[in-house]
DNA sequence: GCCATGGCTATTGTCAATAATAGGGGCGAT
DNA sequence: ATCGCCCCTATTATTGACAATAGCCATGGC
């Protein structure tokens, strides 16, 4: 073989990677609010946008939707979807219990490894916080509580708990912008691992619990206002 | 238009349709057994066993693998996916808890609306469980609990737990066969029955969790005792 | 005899052309 | 003027052909 037939792989993503490109572009473009609830998706619009062929373009469209941030209808396509006040109190009050039950299930005093695990973590978090690098924020956060709640040791009860977190992303988002937001945020990180280091249970569920309570009030708010001078 | 140019939806099953029930077809296949676990799902081989095209069965294998029940390996193929002892128990972990607490959410004493709803469901479980008819027992069964639960008020919570009594079908379905357990579902359909019309919340959710142990316990046995003799 | 290498086969992954569908706007009848 | 019908367009759904890939077996060199 003096000729290979193709170059391995540098300047071809792969087409692996392109799929996972365009889905984080897209899942990026509506929880970021570039794309508003209610938008039409139309496929030939989102290819010219991406650059990506149909099918990768229907595959994140498909995978959205089960996500839940995405809502397709038979023969007429695809929309953002909006979540009304109701909708949004039910799929916290399913992530909160979830929450809760996983904390409780974290075997305390948690082993040092733990601890610095989440502690590099929470570095890394405040890195992005400072650079406000949107994308880091959400990236470093969502890898904090995902290394927080392994720690129970139930990976199909982790599984679901991020299938929430997902859900309530387009409601987290704009949090994430949010300095004030962002400043209680670290607070709260900082202080789950010192209870980590303690044996009260029931203190770190219940914080746990809380962290999650001012970005569900904030986006409460946001979408009654919304609704009522229109 | 004298000549129509295509026959309503007689003898076609609409598409929509097709799909569904290659989805059905393929569980079925699975959850009783006639699909080994292990067992690889070569594409062409259902698409000649169900008479459908690559993409109706590509799209089944999807939904199966989110399902949980088949796994896929990237330019591997599907197969019909396993749990081990470990796994089964922590799957059954997280679905008695959101058991738990959908029964603990359902007000009592029940309205007679949905009384009567529970008492014809399980009319229709007794009447497909005296005809053995497998598929018939699945369907009556899952309809039942999933009037039961949805009376907990929260349709997040409704569809989590329908998630995880999808998953763990392949472990309830030698029960829907089983003359001994059908016997016991059947008084304890009836005993919730009836603790619905009380005011004992606590008694109701236990009774619940109690509901899917003896299945739980069953297929640990079975597969210990597959794994030892061989 | 053993390891590396190359091609072969079985299988899945990708694509672009084609079919089906729903919704809207115009046109004619009343 | 209004109502109902039909065609037309925008969009998604389906399909089969084709490309890429992984695993296996045979073959040759050491």
């Amino acid at each position: 073989m003096t000729a290979e037939p193709t170059l391995p792989e540098l300047q071809t993503p792969s087409r692996e990677e392109e799929q996972a490109e365009v889905i984080r572009r897209l899942e990026e473009d509506i929880i970021f609010g570039r794309f508003a609830p209610g938008l039409r998706l139309v496929e030939d619009t989102l290819m010219q946008r991406y650059g990506a062929s149909r099918h990768f373009v229907r595959q994140a469209l498909f995978q959205l939707e089960r996500q839940g941030i995405v809502l397709r209808e038979k023969n007429v396509g695809a929309t953002v979807r909006f979540y009304s006040a109701d909708e949004v109190r039910q799929i916290y009050e399913v992530r909160e219990m979830l929450t809760r039950q996983a904390a409780l299930m974290i075997a305390l005093p948690a082993p040092d490894s733990l601890i610095d695990q989440l502690s590099e973590l929470q570095r890394h978090y405040c890195l992005k916080a400072d650079a406000q690098d949107m994308r880091g924020i959400h990236e470093t956060n969502d890898a904090f509580h995902l290394a927080l709640f392994s720690a129970c040791g139930n990976p199909y009860l982790v599984r679901s708990l991020q299938d929430y977190m997902n859900l309530t992303l387009p409601m987290r988002a704009k949090n994430l912008a949010d300095s004030e937001g962002l400043a209680l945020s670290r607070r709260q990180h900082e202080l789950m691992i010192e209870l980590l280091k303690g044996r009260d249970s029931w203190a770190l569920a219940q914080l746990c619990v809380d962290h999650m309570q001012y970005s569900k009030a904030d986006y409460l708010v946001r979408i009654s206002n919304d609704k009522k001078p229109q």
